[in-house]
DNA sequence: TAGATTGTTAATCGATTAACAATC
DNA sequence: TAGATTGTTAATCGATTAACAATC
């Protein structure tokens, strides 16, 4: 299979929600249709969808239900991950009580801090654990993926610890370039990045 | 000035963190040691900056404090912008809470709710006011950037809401695709979509 | 001066869009 | 059948990378 651009799979995820939100009111629909909603051009959807095989009907167009179905297998939504939350911040509790992760097969299983008074109790039933202990829970719970919302000057450190505990999927909320091997793929969410998009063009309205 | 890529501003962003990261310890860096940081291809920074002027000096490199300010003045930080917090459920108390804001010089100024229990109290020492007063306030309180928090049922209504009131600019944290007119710049934070990317990976590896 | 590094143009690469035969 | 829409190849477009003269 040719290798396929990571902006497309971002976009498949998009596609996805899009069906989500329409799958009470259609049965069926068309790339151009679906395309509008997402605001962009039907021969990308097309195109996207044609790395993974054919899911619509020359003449008609896609049914809905059977593409929420064969997206989810191909973004591996078909199956349940367990995470673990680094950080029980504001955005760290924020993430936690959050439904739409678990609603996809996101399940927090653990979350580890090094503040005293938050270690020992638990948040929404979940084990809050110190960062020591990190190595032997991760396998313990079967954990693939690590979200950090933890302070700047702990995450690099933290994330090292992370990686080798053995995970190779980390959801950096932190503003901070994580170096770790190229075998671990990192997401990043700069919150700040974005808002800063919309100053830039604010200022030159 | 020839058209630039939005991919720039949220790289030049990057680049501005990884300073504000480094602005401790080093006095002067080249193009090749930060981007080494970053982890990108020093002439796309050299590129990137190219846009704006000239920023370093040949044979030596760039003052990181220089730097920083010339990057704050590009992106708009230098400025103050006042933002609404749309929806004060779990994530929206996080937003209003995260420090990096306010630390760029983004203000939350007043917060919209339609839930009648939090309506007319005050979450750290802002206003929590009724969606209906919207269209006044934004006025009042010179808002220039809509930051969006709500449940994915109300969101398209309520955006029309912020669009009438002459906002222009929007954060959208819900997993939904806005429709709005082409001059409303909407930049969208899809946390599902990171994780989902990693999973994509995940049931490949 | 020699070495280093910028700013910028040119070359390459990849992603998006257009076009259209296949087919429902 | 005629109209619609897919799947896919080819053309276009833009972004990234390479290269190098300018210059500190």
């Amino acid at each position: 299979m040719k290798r396929i651009p990571q902006d497309t799979i971002l976009r498949l995820s998009s596609y996805l929600m899009a069906l989500f939100n329409i799958s009470g009111e259609m049965h069926e629909i068309s790339s151009y249709r679906l395309a509008k909603i997402l605001g962009i051009n039907p021969n990308q959807l097309r195109k996207d969808l044609s790395y993974f095989g054919k899911f619509g009907r020359r003449g008609v167009g896609y049914k809905v239900e059977d593409l929420i179905y064969s997206l989810k297998k191909i973004l591996g939504l078909d199956k349940i991950w367990n995470v673990a939350l680094c950080g029980l911040g504001n955005l760290g509790r924020a993430l936690c009580s959050y439904k739409g992760f678990s609603e996809q097969g996101f399940l927090i299983k653990v979350i580890f801090e090094n503040d005293p008074k938050k270690i020992g109790r638990k948040f929404n039933n979940i084990e809050v654990l110190d960062y020591k202990h990190i190595e032997g829970k991760i396998q313990k719970y079967n954990i693939q993926i690590a979200v950090l919302a933890v302070p700047v000057g702990q995450a690099q450190e933290l994330a090292e610890k992370i990686y080798n505990s053995g995970i190779r999927f980390i959801l950096n909320f932190v503003p901070l370039n994580i170096n770790l091997p190229s075998d671990c793929l990192i997401r990043n969410v700069y919150m700040s990045s974005e808002l800063t998009c919309l100053s830039y063009f604010l200022a030159r309205r």
